[in-house]
RNA sequence: UGUCCGGUGGUGUAAUGGCAGCACAAAUCCCUUUGGAGGAUUUUGUCUUGGUUCGAAUCCAAGCCGGACAGCCA
């Protein structure tokens, strides 16, 4: 019997990786142990994705994909005091952005409003949830919105009282302090709190009257009687329910008792007949209380059982919410999708497509170690997708002036530029030249060091897609400060010319003076000047001061029709795309990406 | 001195008892009207010690090192 695995996927994606949850969900697709594959990608909606969530995305929707399965989106909201709709509505619109036309077929979506439905199944009573959405089972009879764990207080509520029932949930009056006095440490057991052996009537009516609003916040507990001696922490009689008198982002003032994540999370994946609920690392010890709970509840369907993999580190930038949160909330950045954040919505904004984060989290792979990946990688990841299809064109950053002596002032000549070196179909285009030009003003020295390649006095080189200059004579003003070059051009080199050939060193960008438009062009770098800015002391100290850089610069005439989804390469600089900042002339562009610089690596052996 | 989980080149990973491979990074060279892209070549690795086996990165034992866990957060 040969493995089932993945149809193999579209060229734009490289083909399944092999990993140790892949392993296990082939394994399990084998012995037919599901019907069907089904995985969730559950975030908090207590702040924006980064980078880290798009790993986990493309984990969970790859596997969905691969195995013809299906993937919810869960918003994991149990806790009304830190979620947001802000944060719902972003956290749907970058997930729709990292999958659309890769995994969108697969994406679980529910009917707006509904919720678990009542069934029967071997006898037993059962709640079930189904997705619905495009290429899925069921068809979408009303408008889809994702899953909601605050869908399932109602449910969530009987199953607890179930458990009350049952003897193995008991109500607790300990204060937090005290809570935490009890529990013990990781090597000293805990002790039993003088709450836990009420009868199961009390217990039923306390928790019902925590429910109707009785006590105040903090009063009271729901807990499972499971052991507080035991090693693991985390079933030394876990909390599930606590009391907040919160408006809920979802539900309202319905509830002033919400869920645990324990106790919310495992029953949230059995109601929505998750198969493979796939977390990180640090939700191992929690592995036994989310099969305790699931075990001792009378649930007739197939259990979901949970996997750990490595959250993703990079170098350079942090990850965590919290310090996201710290960076957006003290305007150290400009905001959630500020370009320099590890955010989708930043990378998105600084031009980062979502095919290059997918072919990341793909090269990174999938496991139990924690590691710190190199930010290289990504950038890799990026530069490699933008060469593909960016469109080359021809713009200035810092602009200094030259005079083409022997050209005619007044006239103009225009020069055939090819689109894209690496797609023969994107054609070419006009630009024009003239009598006086801008070139970057790295591109000339006065006394350049062995090996550079530029222009110099007396010295020759190719204007790209134009003439071979030679510059003639350098303009000072008084104060000694460089005003313009002069340079002869060799009339005949241009393409197609009798010098054509003619061999030089360098090739330098340049735009016609006259016929420039401006653009403000925002320059960034890494936010961090360390690799592990929060390897200890304060992350902030580690901000690097010239992670944005904001110039004016000049550009072909053509890139006044730049549009937002098209991405631009400016020949020998790197890959721009232009910002929704940008006005009807007056553009602005970010870069995403500097191309690779060998000059900068040569200069640096200095 | 608890429980759980991990350790493969500088970094991230593959090999599931049978030739330690890939990518990034680094380096050298070729090519180039982008010092881009592309091509070629090179350097560097199985934490340690035992054991099982014809054969171990892989299985076993001990040790060493690292990570997670003591929220009424997720």
């Amino acid at each position: 019997m040969t493995t089932p695995r993945p149809a193999p996927a579209p060229a734009s994606v490289p083909a399944a990786p092999s990993d140790c949850i892949r392993d296990i969900v082939a394994e399990d697709v084998r012995t037919g142990k599901h019907p069907q594959v089904h995985t969730r990608f559950p975030p908090e909606p207590n702040g924006y994705l980064h980078i880290g969530h798009a790993k986990s995305i493309c984990l969970n929707f790859g596997i969905a994909r691969e195995f013809g399965g299906c993937c919810n989106l869960r918003m994991d909201d149990t806790n009304p005091t830190k979620e947001e709709v802000e944060y719902v509505d972003s956290i749907s619109q970058d997930v729709d952005w990292l999958i659309r036309g890769w995994a969108d077929d697969r994406l679980g979506l529910k009917p707006a409003g509904q919720t678990p439905v009542a069934q029967t199944v071997n006898g037993k009573s059962d709640f079930h949830l189904a997705p619905a959405g495009p290429g899925l089972p069921a068809p979408a009879p009303a408008p889809l919105e994702p899953f909601y764990a605050s869908d399932y207080f109602d449910q969530l509520y009987e199953y607890a009282l179930q458990l009350t029932r049952k003897g193995l949930a008991y109500v607790c009056d300990l204060s937090p302090e005290d809570t935490d006095e009890f529990r013990g440490a990781p090597d000293r057991p805990g002790r039993e709190s003088p709450f836990r052996h009420r009868s199961v009537a009390e217990n039923l009516d306390l928790f019902v009257r925590m429910k109707n609003g009785e006590f105040p916040d903090g009063a009271r507990t729901l807990r499972a009687k499971i052991d507080m001696a035991s090693p693991n922490i985390w079933l030394r009689d876990p909390v599930l329910y606590r009391i907040r008198h919160a408006e809920h982002h979802h539900t309202g003032a319905r509830w002033c008792i919400y869920p645990m994540y324990d106790f919310a999370h495992c029953l949230s994946d059995y109601l929505e007949g998750i198969t493979h609920s796939i977390c990180t690392l640090e939700f191992e010890v929690h592995r036994p209380l989310y099969d305790w709970i699931l075990e001792h509840l009378d649930l007739p369907r197939i259990l979901p059982r949970q996997f750990e993999f490595a959250r993703l580190s990079l170098s350079y930038t942090v990850m965590s919410k919290r310090k996201l949160l710290q960076l957006v909330h003290e305007k150290l950045v400009h905001g959630w999708d500020d370009p320099r954040l590890p955010t989708i919505s930043g990378l998105r904004r600084r031009g980062v497509t979502a095919a290059a984060l997918r072919a990341f989290a793909y090269h990174i792979g999938i496991t139990k170690y924690n590691g710190l990946t190199d930010v290289a990688v990504l950038e890799h990841a990026v530069r490699e997708d933008l060469n593909r299809g960016a469109l080359r064109r021809l713009a200035v950053l810092r602009p200094i002036k030259v005079i083409i002596t022997n050209f005619p002032a007044g006239q103009v000549e225009e020069l055939a530029a090819v689109n894209n070196p690496e797609d023969p179909g994107a054609g070419v285009r006009k630009v024009p030249f003239s009598h006086e030009l801008f070139i970057e003003r790295d591109d000339f020295l006065e006394t350049p060091p062995p090996k550079y390649f530029r222009l110099r006095p007396g010295g020759e080189v190719r204007l790209k897609y134009a003439y071979i200059i030679r510059c003639d004579e350098v303009v000072k003003d008084a104060a000694g400060q460089l005003v313009e070059l002069h340079c002869t051009a060799d009339l005949g080199s241009k393409t197609g010319g009798p010098n054509a050939g003619r061999k030089v060193k360098g090739t330098i960008h340049w735009v016609s003076a006259a016929h420039a438009a401006d653009a403000e062009v925002r320059l960034y770098d890494r936010l961090f000047t360390v690799p592990e800015p929060d390897a200890g002391g304060d992350f902030k100290s580690f901000l690097n001061p010239h992670s944005l850089e904001v110039v004016t610069a000049r550009c072909e005439p053509s890139l006044k029709e730049a549009t937002p989804e098209q991405r631009y390469q400016f020949e020998r600089l790197g890959y721009f795309a232009l910002d929704p900042d940008s006005r009807p002339g007056q553009p602005v562009f970010n870069r995403t990406i500097t191309l690779r610089d060998a000059w900068a690596k040569e200069a640096q052996k200095g």
